[in-house]
DNA sequence: CCCAAAACATGACAAATGTCATGCTCTTCG
DNA sequence: CGAAGAGCATGACATTTGTCATGTTTTGGG
C-alpha cells in the first residue's frame, strides 16, 4: 500500500514516518504542508492519505474535501490534537475514513490503518463521544460576526462588513458569548476556534 | 546512556521513542506528563531528559528547574513547538543543554543528542535568532495582571487578587496591550501566552 | 545628601462593549 | 385564516474597558 503522510512539524513527521516504515511494509511518502501534499496527490496515486488538520497552506480537511470531489479512491485518515473535536463533523462530511487523536497510542494508529485498509471506518471513541456531546450552537450570522471579532475587528467594522447595525452585531456576539459561556467576544472567538467551529 | 523522554501526546511520544530506539543504543524510558517524569527522575538517575515544555502537570521548564536545583548531572534537552520562542530565556536560566524545535528534522535531534552528550550546548539557530529579536517586554506586575485577565477575570477580580486599585489594573493591562500591539486585554494575553511570556 | 529618572499607583474621562426590551417578517401548524 | 413561534434586526441603557494626566515612591548616580 502506498501512503502519503502530511504533517508540518518535521520532527513529528520524521518520527511517525520512521515508525510506519518500521512497522509495516507500506510505501511511505512525506509532505511537509498541505500544498505539497496536494501537489503529490495530483501527481501520483496513493492508497491512503494520513494527515494532520492544521498545517500551513491547505488544511487536512481541505485535502479530504478535494479527494472527495475528485471521487478519488484514496482513503483519508485524520490525526489531530485533542480538543479540536468540532472538526469531526466536517471531517465526516468530507468522507474521511478515520479520525484519530495524537493522544492515542501508536498502536491505535497502526490498528486503524489496518482497519481502514480493510474498508472500515475508524473514529476514536473518546473523540466521537465529545463530538456527539457538543455540537456547534452558533448560527450562520453569529459565526460570521464572531470570526471577524476574533480577527480584532471592532463593532463598527463588523457592522459595515455585514451590512447590519452595530446594535445587531453586539446582539449576535452577545448571543454567541452566552452560548459558548464566554466572558467576552474575544474569549468566545477563541473557544469557537478551538472547537473548530469558526 | 539512559534517557527519559517526557511528552504528553502519546502518538508523538511513541513515534519519537521508536525512532530513538532504532537509531541509537541508548536506554529509553517514557513519561506521559510532567508529574510522571518528575517521579521517575526522583526514583532513578538519568543521563539525559528530553522533554516537551507544555504538558499536563509539571512543565518541561519546571522539570529543568528542579534538576538544576538538585544540582543533578542530568542534561536537559527541550523540544518545543515553533512560535514559543519566549521560552528560550527561561530555559537557559534553568541551565538546559539543548533547545530544539519540533519543526527541525529528526536528524537535528539525533545530532543534538550526540553533542549534548559530549558536553556541548545546542540551541536551534532559527530559534536563537527569534529569541534575540524579541524579548519579553512585560514587567512583573503587568505579567501577573495579564495572566489573570487571560483567565477571564474581570478588572475588579484582578484588583482584589493583586491588592491594587482597579485603575491600576487597567493601567497595567493598557501598558501590556501597547507593548504587545494588542487590540485589547484578551488579545494581549493570547499574544503573550503564545510567545511563552506568561 | 540630593536630584533625576524609573517604577508604581490612582481616578477622571471617553469610548467600547454587553444586555435587554421591543418590533418586524416569515414559516408552520391547528 | 390566524395564532404561535422562530429568526432577524434595532437602539436605549448600564457596565466595562482603555487612555491619560497626575501624584507618589524607589532607585541609582553625581
Amino acid at each position: 500500500m502506498k501512503i502519503l503522510l502530511a504533517e508540518d512539524q518535521a520532527m513529528v513527521r520524521g518520527a511517525l514516518a520512521s515508525l510506519l516504515r518500521l512497522s509495516s511494509q507500506h510505501e511511505l511518502v512525506e509532505a511537509a504542508d498541505g500544498d505539497a501534499a496536494l501537489a503529490l496527490l495530483k501527481q501520483q496515486s496513493f492508497d491512503m492519505l494520513l494527515t494532520d488538520i492544521e498545517m500551513p497552506g491547505r488544511s487536512g480537511l481541505e485535502l479530504a474535501a478535494w479527494l472527495q470531489h475528485q471521487q478519488s479512491p484514496t482513503k483519508v485518515v485524520i490525526i489531530t490534537t485533542f480538543g479540536r473535536s468540532g472538526y469531526i463533523r466536517r471531517a465526516l462530511d468530507c468522507g474521511v475514513s478515520g479520525f484519530l487523536l495524537k493522544d492515542a497510542p501508536v498502536q491505535d494508529l497502526l490498528a486503524a490503518l489496518e482497519k481502514v485498509q480493510a474498508g472500515k471506518r475508524v473514529i476514536d471513541s473518546e473523540l466521537a463521544l465529545l463530538a456527539l456531546g457538543e455540537q456547534d450552537p452558533l448560527n450562520d450570522k453569529e459565526r460570521r460576526a464572531l470570526r471577524l471579532a476574533g480577527e480584532g475587528k471592532s463593532t463598527a467594522e463588523i457592522s459595515q462588513l455585514l451590512f447590519i447595525a452595530e446594535g445587531t452585531v453586539r446582539n449576535y456576539l452577545s448571543e454567541a458569548m452566552s452560548k459558548l459561556n464566554a466572558a467576552n467576544r474575544i474569549d468566545a472567538a477563541r473557544i469557537a476556534q478551538q472547537k473548530g467551529w469558526l
